[in-house]
DNA sequence: TTCCCTCATTGACCATGATCAATCGCTTCT
DNA sequence: AGAAGCGATTGATCATGGTCAATGAGGGAA
């Protein structure tokens, strides 16, 4: 009687989603996940499409399955920051609270896994292992906001740049595995827009633009194309990221 | 045969404790409160004195009962940038991580209630209403690194001190209670040197001084003395922050 | 193919805030 | 009282990155 699942209701199901293990529902148990997984569902977004606006009531919140979302600021005379940029995995929206204080967009082709805030809230109480794992993931967002801060108020326009690329650059080493510090050298493709890299960074198009020019003649990175970018040497451009850089990629 | 407890040791009570109702402890139950109070302990420094180094090990964490912390991070060039100012209440250190990225340091006489790290975090994993404040604590905390954030990299210099100086007031309305947005003009205490003012706002001192005189000039702020500003007019400060402010100064 | 649109690059010039340096005012120490 | 020290202010000059403007390069749509 009952129909076979269809391709796309087969990859909705957690045991094989992508995100299993790094989500906010890593450390949940089998009960716990079918629970979730009685009140979740998805929602798509197209590039450029607005997910919420500032201030806005946000009546759901979950995770991010696949694609970019950045997060913004915008004052009232046009002047923008972005102040998350988030990626597989990451955690949208504000349990306990109604609204959100930026506009969330997507960047690219974009998938969420949402919960009616409500209920989400409500399973958060009785669900200590979500609310853990919600909590160490805010303060892993602390720390990269942390670091942010430093680079806004205190690197030039080419150690922000290089900042940015050495941050992309662990964010692929961590999706390709490995430890991926030394040896090969990386070919990183940019998720973002030189536009939306100035919001980034606090910076204008033009300077970004020039700063890779720059990188580019000082042999640091090599552009296949505006979106590709090749690191001869890893070293070479965490220093010019201003970076203490000792270790490697990851940790 | 009990002696009589010492002025000192009344004060160390939870029951009295003046930030009870503020900080990670808000939620918790008597008997909750009986637990935390049998392994708490206090520590005191002063101005200046450092409290914790990046990258060190640190074995204790804990809420500031008294005075100011600043938390902040320093590039090999010497270049610094603050990334948190801590106030009563406020949660200091990083549960279920062994070092801190940043150093933290008294800027005026500061009192820790303090926990040992493996302790607390036992106490958190069978008390959720320890982890559910600290979670809430943790979201405000990022909340305000991402106005920074847009502060940091958008604001002009007169903007970034206007923007100060509302955050100061603030806090003091807070403590004073009352809405206090309107009405009677504000008398600010500023917590911290030009010096620390230019590290929190990703600027100089100079910069910061004569930003101030601008303001001065400008009829915005009054100073009494370097570290006594009075406001005039409030709503004048909040647009020469270029905030959106319409409400108030609470929430 | 041509047009158009968006994203990116480059150039010329300018303004904001940094740097270097001197001075001031207040507190503390002798 | 005088000297030393620290935080703050002010001035003169400079450099980084912003602004305004033109051009280039790639990707559909007719």
């Amino acid at each position: 009687m009952s129909k076979p699942l269809l391709d796309h209701q087969i990859k909705e199901r957690c045991a094989t989603c992508p995100i299993r293990d790094r989500a906010v529902c890593t450390y949940s148990s089998e009960d716990e996940i079918a629970r979730l997984e009685s009140i979740k569902f998805y929602r798509n977004y197209e590039p450029g499409q607005e997910i919420v606006a500032a201030g806005e009531n946000v009546e759901f919140l979950g995770s991010l399955v696949e694609g970019v979302v950045s997060l913004s600021k915008t004052m009232s005379d046009g002047r923008r920051q972005m102040v998350g940029l988030m990626f597989a995995s990451d955690f949208l929206g504000r349990p306990m609270r109604n609204s959100v204080p930026y506009d969330a967009v997507a960047i690219t082709p974009v998938r969420l896994c949402l919960f009616r805030r409500r209920q989400f809230e409500k399973v958060m109480m009785e669900t200590p292992s979500i609310e853990r794992r919600l909590l160490e993931m805010m303060l892993d967002e602390l720390d990269a906001a942390r670091d942010w801060m430093l680079l806004l108020g205190r690197k030039t326009a080419r150690e922000k740049i290089a900042s940015f690329l050495v941050i992309i650059a662990r964010r692929t080493a961590l999706k390709a595995s490995g430890n991926g510090a030394e040896g090969k050298e990386l070919e990183l493709e940019l998720p973002i827009t030189r536009e939306a890299m100035a919001d980034y960074l606090g910076l204008t198009i033009e300077t970004v633009s020039r700063q890779f020019t720059a990188l580019r003649k000082a042999g640091i990175i090599v552009l296949s194309d505006a979106r590709r970018v090749r690191v001869p040497d890893l070293m070479a451009l965490m220093d010019a990221a201003g970076e203490d850089g000792d270790g490697g990629l990851v940790a």
